[in-house]
DNA sequence: CTATAATGCGAGCTTTCGCTCATCTTTGAC
DNA sequence: GTCAAAGATGAGCGAAAGCTCGCATTATAG
């Protein structure tokens, strides 16, 4: 589908300038969302979204040029929140508790929209990620590097390699549980915090 | 999509009984293999996999009564050659080796065809899974957790956590690593032992 | 060799979906 | 109050996708 995207690139489309017109835009946004949340992918139809946001189809794309840009708008909105919260760790002193509050951001994403959490992390994963999104997505590694680099945490002779893996772990522990259900956040904190901690501290051969 | 989903249940079709509609049916499954690595979803229509397969689209539906029947075989074939290999830990004496074994068959199964396990992996989660997958995937845990009991590995008081987050901890680095491209078997393999070890030995609050 | 079952074919029906455009309504600056 | 710009509408076009069905071809039993 997505019937424009060859020949002209996707001109820009106009900006919500008036109040009105902006929450136009979030509620297209957030519609795509509960769309996604509870049709899934298959259900994710540009005119679902349009009547689920109660505005006409021909509105919506006023402010999207098309089906992938409504996608790129709930992703950006999404991950921003995360980044948002992952960034007040940097400001904490102790290693141990900053990498506590980066894991606390992390799960308090995933339980507060769990449905929504895992399909974006696939979404995003198969879509060529614009300017925007590469740099929130750096940020986050930026700011896992850092806490890694802590003189009181485990010394990672690869960070590079730690920064991908530590992430992975986050990720896909908590996309499981999302998956199963699981909303228990303190439970899911232990956890996580138990895998990223002994991934951190082990060798690889120890046994 | 999918049109016939409603009204009587997608009727069960013709079994390929001559060898040579047992060759067909192997080269459609394997078309939507090669379709969904290189088009990804968007580009797994019907008409595709027939056409990739060389038979006609009358044919395919002789065999798969709707599209999504045609994920369900690949899924089934794959996973099914995952447990296989894995099947092979319960025979090894040695705990940490065992383990080493079921890692291995994941890091291999991951290596041979990167994009194609990631995308099942998700199709999978959001497919009612049927009577085969859910006895497929059983089984896997089911190896899992015999080889997490073993004396000479570390006792984990709740076993069917720990099933879980050790696999969702090895998916989610394999599937991190595929996305990247990765290639190198070894590496990978460590860095697995490494988060699996770790998370296995570590009580939450170490530090 | 013949009859019957199994397999294979593909034009095309039906439905859905992304998206446009001509038109109408609302807002706000002067 | 006037008018231009911004915002909103929704019928419907063109394309594509899932799937059927009548028929042709190939294998096998007797």
């Amino acid at each position: 589908m997505i019937q424009n995207s060859v020949g002209q690139r996707a001109r820009a489309r106009k900006q919500p300038l008036q109040p009105r017109a902006q929450k136009t835009v979030e509620a297209v946004i957030e519609a795509t969302a509960r769309i996604l949340e509870t049709q899934g992918h298959d259900g994710f139809t540009t005119n679902a979204v349009a009547e689920r946001a109660g505005v006409s189809i021909g509105t919506l794309y006023q402010y999207f040029p098309n089906k992938e840009a409504l996608l790129g708008a709930l992703i950006a909105r999404e991950t921003a929140l995360l980044v948002a919260d992952a960034e007040l760790a940097v400001a904490v002193t102790s290693g141990p508790a900053a990498l506590d509050v980066l894991i606390g951001a992390a799960v308090a994403h995933q339980i507060r929209r769990p449905a929504l959490a895992r399909l974006l992390d696939f979404e995003e994963s198969r879509m060529p990620l614009d300017a925007d999104r590469q740099r929130v997505r750096g940020r986050f590694q930026a700011i896992l590097a850092s806490l890694l680099s802590r003189p009181d945490l485990p010394p990672q002779p690869d960070l590079h390699t730690a920064v991908m893996d530590v992430a992975a772990i986050i990720q896909g522990i908590l996309d499981a549980a999302g998956e199963r259900g699981e909303t228990a956040r303190e439970a899911l904190m232990e956890r996580v915090r138990r895998a990223v901690v002994g991934y951190l501290q082990t060798s690889p051969r120890p046994f």
